[in-house]
DNA sequence: CTTACGCATCTTGTATGCAAGATTTGTCGC
DNA sequence: GCGACAAATCTTGCATACAAGATGCGTAAG
């Protein structure tokens, strides 16, 4: 799909890198980051390492811990809720704001459709997790608005890390059949209920968040042990329904 | 109304400078940002100065002219569409997600209409263009999601730069009267109209630009010198209608 | 065995130095 | 006077050096 070699000779290699690697699932959140550490991978110093950061930091990918180091963001039950929110806000708006939908942009989307498909006929979890968080990009990249991708493209990477948090199983079949429904309302040209259908959809993902789970600071160390993720820590409430409603005074 | 001393002692006080002089009008597009310049001005070394700036250029408000320098973006016409219909779509996507208006929050916005309405009397065009700007924020700020106030903030930092390179004079009253008209709707608890009267509101002011016109190479100087703007270049085709139907296929 | 203390190590924060390229300016030739 | 060339100047790009703070480990005292 994307190339995600290291030592891509461009200016902005080290932040297409950290962020390809959220999007595939191959950097969990709480991962640190040390300056000198991609400095040598990618063959450079500590500063274009650090400029990267600063990026990356105003993205909200990365945060910094002072005179710790770098860590992957791990975002918390309220974050995690207003990137949903926001999630919402944006792509419905999104939909409601097309018109029609071209014969290329219908193509690019059943082919996608197709990969999640295929990735869920061979069960290749970090394969879906890419494929699951890229339909929404798609979906920007039909407005042909730059902005709007860059803004959805990092809010999917930060979805993806919410998921590695409080995500426990993830449905992808259900996903699938949530971006299959929006599709076709879209081909019928019906773009209200396309924006209806996506925030049914985002919500029930939501809803399958379980928002008391703390982030795991083992859970690194747990994986490279093979050890089941987070048995020891069960939690009641184990899935809420997500409320919505924007009606704060301040 | 915010405070615009420069030597604060943050992290991020270039970045809030910078920001706040575009968000008030005192910086105009195209203005160079020289890092020796800035470093002297708030007592630091080259390298903060570039670490903001790798912040600003990836909120899109600085660019980087290799070996030249760092200049203020000039929005091109494409991307001031593309301003504009990010604007449309979250904006009324986010009043389409309101389901009440605490009081909290309508006295903000009437508080908020007010200082318009004085401004207007008062004719300060700087503190105007502020306040105009300020209305969207204020309105995201309604919703309590940080990252959408975030996003808000910047597409209106951009908003202000192509209003001061294609838009030749600005309706104070006008807009002002549309955020009146938004704000009623509110009030009525008619979320779906106030979206509606947000997409009309940027639509007119979309409408008011000039987008032949080309960024100014000279305006600072000209500006320095006293002299009249702009008017060596007339354009035809002076006030187009805007086109948002987002219909791409790639 | 447990706890507290101190040093060794590792991290980022910041400044600075040098190199490469772009611009400008001054000068020379016409 | 006018245009082209060249040196001087200014810009960012990048690496490195050093300082300050956080962490962890070993050791010693209880």
């Amino acid at each position: 799909m994307q190339d995600l070699s290291p030592p891509k000779n461009v200016q902005t290699s080290i932040d297409e890198a950290v962020v390809s690697g959220i999007l595939s699932a191959r950097i969990r959140p709480g991962t640190r980051l040390s300056e000198n550490e991609v400095a040598s991978l990618f063959n450079v110093s500590r500063t274009r390492v650090r400029e990267a950061m600063m990026r990356l930091e105003q993205r909200g990918i990365v945060k910094v811990s002072p005179r710790r180091g770098w860590f992957v963001v791990e975002p918390s039950a309220e974050e995690a809720i207003n990137v949903y929110a926001a999630r919402r806000v944006i792509e419905a708006g999104l939909m409601r704001s097309m018109s029609r939908l071209t014969e290329a942009g219908r193509d690019k989307l059943h082919a996608h459709l197709a990969e999640e498909k295929t990735a869920i006929a061979a069960g290749d979890r970090q394969r879906l997790t890419c494929l699951m968080g890229d339909f929404h990009i798609r979906i920007a990249e039909l407005s042909g608005n730059a902005i709007l991708v860059e803004i959805l493209r990092d809010l999917t990477a930060r979805t993806i890390l919410i998921s590695l948090i409080y995500q426990s199983e993830f449905h992808a079949m259900q996903s699938h059949l949530g971006h299959c429904r929006i599709v076709a309302a879209m081909e019928e040209g019906d773009f209200l209920k396309a924006a209806e259908l996506a925030i049914e959809h985002l919500d029930e993902v939501e809803t399958g968040l379980d928002l008391t789970r703390r982030p795991d600071p083992l859970a690194d160390l747990r994986h490279s042990l093979s050890l089941p993720p987070q048995t020891a820590v069960p939690s009641s409430n184990a899935s809420r329904k997500p409320n919505h409603e924007t009606n704060r005074g301040e």
